[in-house]
DNA sequence: GATGAATGAGATTTCATTCAT
DNA sequence: AATGAATGAAATCTCATTCAT
């Protein structure tokens, strides 16, 4: 299928350092094809960018949907965007390097957000339900959680992290143990 | 000068989409002559690059090295960093677009490594003292730390965090509110 | 039917900018189908010629039997080449913008230099009966009288020259009494 | 130089057909380079055309602002057109088969309109001083005019018609005697 | 007859880089 | 140091044509 061709390229070689006929010799058809599908190159990135941002989007509010208490549902959250890159490395690869802070994007910031949102959703519910600090600002709050998580992500992708079976898992431990215990001794929080 | 019409280029338009010549233009000078400075129009990025982030490296070591408690330490790390948005959007634009995730970076993996080095050496050193946590992983923490930071600059450059000087002063504390104490209520922390 | 949607596209478009797949469009088919019926673009535009001027030979030459005197007989050609204006503009469009001077219709000379060639024998039976001046050209003048009213479709065509049937009919009027005006031992000609 | 050669191109192998390369090629430079001085092959067509264009109005502008009577002023412009083949040939070419009529040409009508209103004018003025009938549309005698001479140049571009010195001269005078002998009271008029 | 996915030659255009001046 | 004309590799995209279904 194109599109996933076209993320195996782009996370080998960069959106703007693949060229058209690379996704095409990946997918195994002609480049002329790929023009029926998608009217650009800047259109296959962008649609591997919807679909799988809406797949996110769709697992974190089904995540905030469901009767976990929100610390749960913070560590939900962080399990299915760091187990993605056990699952689709190279698809995790484009959305963090390519897509997230491309200047091409413009388009896409509404969607961005409500994956935003919803994390700051969850962070509110705590904060009313006693099990949050109300203090701190919840918005900013879910801008550093998800940072925490995606520089987990790029940590892998560079290459700069293990990223076994193991580590991967003891990293959904640490963020959550980290986010909502705090590093300082007073904030010990049991494990999700 | 070249180099700051190179990010003001690159922070504009992203370093793949900028043209020798839009950098010349804006630096007032023949696109020829960009080429007695510098080698090739990755070597500018690179040198973009190593210039400023050797001046982070800098700054996060003389925190280091200073003699206040790691707390206060990573506190002026996050100082250091979210305050460089006010002063220089258009270079932190690019280092936090182009430059931290790019493909054409290989060859400065090492000096990226050494900021998150300082960082996790300062968590070891609160974890060693007694004022952190032993049990987290401070590798880890240094990554989800650094993340948080540079995720509320992204905020930032996309325009979907308020960055006014009260926002910024707001986010740093935030920022290590939250990491170091914690979401949940038993860990708070005072202010830094 | 495909010609007559491909007259209509290239009409609109012109030959070169049409594609194939406009036609089909235009024709409600799958563009393969077109090429069930025609060998390539080229040939659709040939076979709208072939057809096209065929006919307006074949009404040419029963004009020129006819036994109308010759004075007539360039009027009726006048009339016949610019009343297709009104009763098929895409079709004149066509014919006096890709067809007649076009490099892909060295194959059709001869089929367009014969309606040159009725009209310089109807000139040249004029001049025989002796109510057309001797001393002209009569093959140039030939060309000539064809370019006038050609230049009139194109006027048309441009949308620099008013078509309402009125003027329709008054440039029928003027092309013979300029043209053939000219040619009358006397000048001025009664209205055909 | 870059225009000529685009010129002696499209000449040969009509615009649409011609490749930029084969403009360069011709010209002596690389392809390239073509897009320093146009921004695209259809700007080299336009200023083909605009150039030559405003040269072909200043001329028949001086005629028009001659001393001579108008039935001469028409003679020398049948005269500078008809003369441009056998000056610029591939000019002429290139004006009558791929700019005079091609939709392309939007931009240009009013420029194209100008030389018909010059001729419009001389014509009415030499109603005005009663050397032309007054019943004849001024208008419309002026595309027929130009209409006639476009076609026999077409006829020597299309290899129809006979092009040798004497045959040039021959239509021009041949033009002048039929479109004129039919402006004239009279009819018949003297050589110019 | 009819479809439209598939092909791939080929066209235009871009732009980093060179180098004579 | 400084210019910008010149180069040409390379990229994207188009579209006539084919052909399996």
């Amino acid at each position: 299928m194109i599109l996933d061709a076209a993320v195996r390229v782009f996370a080998t070689k960069g959106y703007h350092t693949s060229r058209v006929g690379d996704i095409a010799e990946e997918a195994g058809i002609a480049h002329g094809l790929l023009y029926h599908y998608f009217g650009s190159k800047e259109e296959v990135l962008q649609t591997v960018f919807r679909e799988n941002w809406s797949q996110l989007l769709e697992a974190f509010t089904r995540i905030e949907t469901s009767d976990d208490p929100p610390l749960e549902q913070l560590g939900a959250i962080a399990k299915v965007l760091l187990r993605s890159w056990r699952d689709q490395p190279d698809l995790v690869r484009v959305m963090v390097r390519e897509v997230a802070r491309s200047p091409q994007l413009h388009g896409q910031v509404d969607e961005i957000r409500a994956v935003f949102v919803v994390i700051q959703r969850v962070i509110e519910r705590g904060q009313a339900d006693g099990s949050f600090r109300p203090e701190v600002d919840a918005r900013l709050a879910s801008w550093i959680f998800y940072g925490g998580l995606e520089e987990l992500l790029t940590g892998w992708v560079l290459g700069q992290l293990p990223d076994g079976d193991q580590e991967v898992a003891r990293a959904e431990q640490t963020v959550v143990d980290l986010l909502c215990g705090g590093l300082t001794r007073a904030g010990a929080v049991a494990p999700v």
